[in-house]
Order: C-alpha cells, then structure tokens, then sequence
DNA sequence: CAGGGAAGAAACGTTACGTTCCCTAGAGGC
DNA sequence: GCCTCTAGGGAACGTAACGTTTCTTCCCTG
C-alpha cells in the first residue's frame, strides 16, 4: 500500500477522513481504534496523534468534512407538510451519522468544543426553518406578526431529544410533533397577537 | 478492610453501588474502572463481572438504587409557577447524576436496556404531571377538556434536550420553555376546544 | 456439622493507549 | 537540479485496563 508514493497535506487529511468514516461504519464509534484508522489509512499512528489528541475530535473533524448541507424542502403545500418534510430529513441525517456515534461525541468532548458537534446536529437547521415559515406567511397560514422562530427551533429540539435520548422516533410523533405543538403555536400566535 | 468480614448479597451488593458512585465521582465516568470500584469496595474484580457484563450496567444499576424519587413540588399558585419549579427539580436531578455519565450510559447500553435509563431521566415524570395539572384546573386555569398531558411531557423532554445534548439549561430558556411553550398550547387547548 | 456456592486474591494473555526514536520521502527555496 | 528541513511512516516501548482462569477460604443452607 505504502508502495512508493508518501503523501502530504489535504490529500492525506482526506484519506484519513475517509478511514475514519469506514472505521466508524465497521466496528462502531467504540470500536474504533487510532490503529485501525492508521492501518486502514496506510499510514501511522503519530501521524494521527499529531493532529488529533482525542478520538473523539478525529471522528468529529471526519464527520463534519462529509456533512451534508441542509436544503429547503419542496413545497408541499402547507406550513405543516414543509415542517415534516424539513424534520424528517433532519432525522434521516441523525440517523445516518448514528446514535451512538453522536452520544459518544457528545459524552467525550468538553461542552466548549460543543459549537462543533451542534454542527452535526443541525443547529443551523434555523437556517432552514426561516424561508419555510416565510413560505407559510404568504400563503396566509400565519398573521404578519414577527417570525416568531423560536417556536420552529423546539420543534427541530424534540426531534433531536427523541432520535438521540429515547432511541427511536417514529413517524406518528413527527406528526404529533409539527401538528401538536409547532403548528399550533405559530398560528396562535397570529391570531392572538396578543403581548405577554 | 478486608480484615475478617467477607459479605454477602445485599450487604455486598449495597457497598459495590456505593463504590461506583463513589469513583464516577472520583474520576468521572470515562475515568471509572472495574478495578477502580473493585479496590474501593474491598472486593475483587470477578465478584463485579459475575454481576454485570458491562460498566454502563454496572454504572445504571449504582446510580437506580440511590434515584431520589420526584416529588410533586409545593403550590405556587399558578401553572407556569408550579411547571417551572417541577422542571427546575428534574433538571437539578440530572445535572447531579452528571451529564457525561448519562450521556456515557445512553451511548454505551443498547436501546433495549433504554427502560433503564429512562428510569434515571425521569419518564415517570408524567406521574408528577398529572397532579399539577389537576391543580390548574381547580383554579380554572384549564378548561375541561381531557387532560392533555401529552403536551406537558415535551417540555420536560425539552429540559433534557437542553441539559444532555446542549450543555447547559439557563432560567431563562427554562421560563420560556413553560410561559412560550407549554402553557400556551395547554390553555389555548381548552379555549379552542376544536377537535382533530 | 457437613457441603456447596460464592467471596476474594492473584496472576494471566490481550488489546489499545500514548509516546519515543529513527529513517526517509518529498515539498519548497535557492 | 541540488539542499535543506519538514513531516510521513515504521517499529517498538511502557502502561493500563480488559476479561478470564485458578485457587483458596469463608459463610450460608440443609
């Protein structure tokens, strides 16, 4: 493997990402070890400790270099129908990354490097949520008060909670959980209008 | 220590938890060994994996026997009082279990054992639920439609989306989890009273 | 009081950790 | 195109915990 060509910089970086992400795949974020990477990665152990002190930032760094980006869901119609189309792709990308890969994430790096792993759990999903309720405003699914988007953000919190913490999330509370909270709370708002 | 006593059962198997909480709270939950507990407990490693497989089982079953029970919190004299000292209580309880380990046990048990856990995370908090929102109604804060606890459950799921996966669960976000949250959607239910 | 089951001590091989030493390929400056 | 110097990569090391085996000895049970 190592047959004549050493490599440097990005292009090793990239294999090393890739190993990691393959590590991951076959023996789990337990099971993987920095000697399985450096095996699978054609390459050595320090050359993994000089970039990475933890496992858990060598996974992160793997993992948030193949992230996917969020996108806006088609229009399917309605608030509540873009809302569930949004959380069940967030869901699906949870789910990919794995459960326990994110929980050991989690449990191993201190809460300051947290801005990282949130990253991976979507916190920019706002980002997303924004044009969706814009979406919603023109066709007149809410009043013209502010974006009240702080009501959207629990919504994508619950399923995160429910993904990670209870270990499933079915179908039935997705529903429940645009059309049993976000979405009453949004349309409330608008016809109440009314300041604490 | 082991000067002439050698227990047995109960005795033994209360002094073994006490040792586990002892060194999570020594060394962390990363940091906690079978050696560790087996030293501090005068006893012997064959003894502790005769009794659990895992530490993650091991580290549960310590931390279920010493579970204060939750309690139902003292009058406030209003729903969002009573919901914010509830709260409060829960997540005092799971930042004193500590975030790292129960975010080690969730990573580390299978969801098949998540009954468990579920245990140290408080599901039974409807229990206490329930009791406040019977009070809220006596004082008319709820109207008579059928108890909709299903919408005070996520704001404790809420709570611990914040305290396990966020990091941190400021007074603020937990007022705003009840007063923006929960206490909306359970009134407005009983004004509405629209079905579906 | 006899028998058996479990406690506890000691030691074992294995695996991964994290580090050190060294050699050499190749990138970049001149 | 040579020279330097950085960094890749191989190998080995001590340490620590794992998970298990063996054996002795105590205490509960019948």
């Amino acid at each position: 493997m190592a047959a004549t060509t050493r490599r440097h910089g990005e292009a090793l970086l990239r294999a090393i990402h890739a190993a990691v992400r393959a590590e991951v795949a076959a023996h789990g974020y337990a099971g993987t070890t920095y000697e399985g990477v450096a095996k699978r990665a054609g390459t050595s152990k320090p050359v993994l400790y000089r970039r990475w002190p933890t496992k858990a930032g060598m996974v992160l760094d793997a993992f948030l270099e193949a992230r996917p980006g969020l996108t806006v869901p088609a229009d399917t119609g309605s608030l509540s129908g873009d809302l569930k189309a949004f959380l069940r792709t967030a869901q699906s990308m949870m789910e990919r990354a794995g459960r326990q890969t994110l929980l050991g994430l989690l449990a191993e790096l201190d809460p300051s490097a947290g801005e990282a792993v949130r990253e991976l759990l979507f916190a920019r999903g706002a980002d997303v949520l924004g044009p969706l309720l814009d979406r919603a405003r023109r066709r007149g699914e809410l009043g013209d008060a502010p974006l009240p988007i702080g009501i959207a953000g629990p919504a994508l919190d619950l399923v995160r909670h429910e993904v990670l913490i209870v270990g499933s999330l079915t179908d039935e509370k997705l529903d429940a959980i645009v059309d049993e909270i976000a979405v009453p709370l949004l349309t409330a708002r608008s016809r109440l209008s009314t300041g604490s």
